[in-house]
DNA sequence: TAGATTGTTAATCGATTAACAATC
DNA sequence: TAGATTGTTAATCGATTAACAATC
């Protein structure tokens, strides 16, 4: 008894939480286009995965589709933002060095887009609101000479005014301070652009661009070879 | 016979090249610090991985290490850049939107410090050379006018030049085209920071920000309501 | 030689695919 | 009702870990 119960409430192994926000992603693209109805064969072609493996993956939120007919595209929808936390409205600031990748970042859409409020962007040259970011760091250069880290700032404005998510691309070399100031400062998760390993309690999302670029020489070089 | 010849040509699994960068950016560090030699265990310690893990996925370079001893650091460095292709000096070549993220990468050490040669960044804004770039983005402003796209004038250049590697990080709706495009001029890899999942016959190393971003999010809620 | 550590085989674990009864 | 499609169980596949003989 209570057998589908338990299978809903048993943690997603992460393979499934992976490929969370690709269905996610895939789901707004059909919403955009009026689409009400999905079968998992439908789906599975769309993000060429196997049927049995997007029936597979949805058992895990819970009998969220109707036999003979699919998943309603909506619920289906809302089902995955729950279990990513959509609807907890993360924020996020971020810690960047002026004119860095950080800082390009601040005008991503993806925040918006995914409904993370980005609140400030701290950098060596100032901290600014988004709306005021790009102006503050193209025109006016650096604001005011700052006698405290860029991360103890953040650290602070987390303290104050809270927020969930650190965007780090500060430089390596304050990576570990950084880390460790935001976390006791509250920060839940790090998406860490540092290129240098974090040792942390909080969820940690790398983003080492060294060891990306050279995944995909890694595959040039398999298939030239093959 | 030649059981072990076998073995080393047998085509890495996946799950190992994924490792093989951080393997190599581990080494480095290594031999930073004038260490000569490394034992797997070691090497799991430092990598968070299991020593049986790291010997077998060296068994794939083939007795690149020596029983009592462990492994030379050196040795062992350039048995997996060479499996990435290190040695082949990739060049790669940078198409994006001004001041976006495309734009920040040129900037990023992660070329030079891997070897790869970044030979052109091709914007709306103009093309430059990486020595060009920083002036000519923020202080010439926009060098021409174009009647062709980014990703074309990308691709007479890698048809008259050659690149092995795109960094494509143009407008999300020209994704498709600008992929296209390089692949016929004779692109071998696409690091995809457009949004948009492309199908290409060439390697791709997708970079979705908002697929990402919600990766962390879904992490972070997990971690809440454990 | 004795101790250390590899390379490899076997055992376990997890993820994917196939199959099919349940049911809309 | 008949056709479609899910949810779930069983089978397969691949990746990780454990164990240990080979050997430096």
């Amino acid at each position: 008894m209570a057998k589908d119960k338990d299978m809903r409430r048993r943690r997603l192994p992460p393979s499934v939480s992976a490929r969370l926000p690709k269905y996610y992603r895939t789901l707004r693209e059909l919403i955009g286009t009026d689409i009400l109805r999905v079968s998992s064969g439908e789906l599975a072609k769309r993000m060429r995965l196997t049927p049995s493996q997007v029936r597979q993956d949805f058992s895990y939120l819970g009998g969220v589709g109707q036999q003979g007919y699919g998943y309603n595209v909506k619920d289906l929808y809302s089902a995955i933002g729950a279990v990513i936390g959509i609807p907890r409205n993360y924020s996020a600031i971020i810690i960047c060095r002026r004119q860095q990748f950080g800082s390009a970042l601040a005008k991503d859409p993806c925040f918006s887009t995914r409904g993370v409020n980005l609140k400030y962007i701290f950098s060596e040259a100032g901290d600014f609101a988004p709306s005021e970011h790009e102006v503050g760091i193209t025109e006016l250069g650096t604001r005011a000479k700052f006698s405290s880290p860029a991360y103890e700032r953040a650290a602070d404005y987390c303290r104050r005014t809270c927020a969930d998510i650190a965007v780090l691309a500060c430089d390596r070399t304050e990576a570990d301070a950084a880390a460790e100031a935001l976390e006791s400062a509250g920060i839940r998760g790090i998406w860490n652009f540092t290129g240098k390993d974090l040792s942390c309690d909080v969820p940690v999302l790398d983003m080492n661009l060294s060891d990306m670029l050279l995944r995909l020489c890694c595959e040039i070089t398999a298939e030239t070879d093959e």
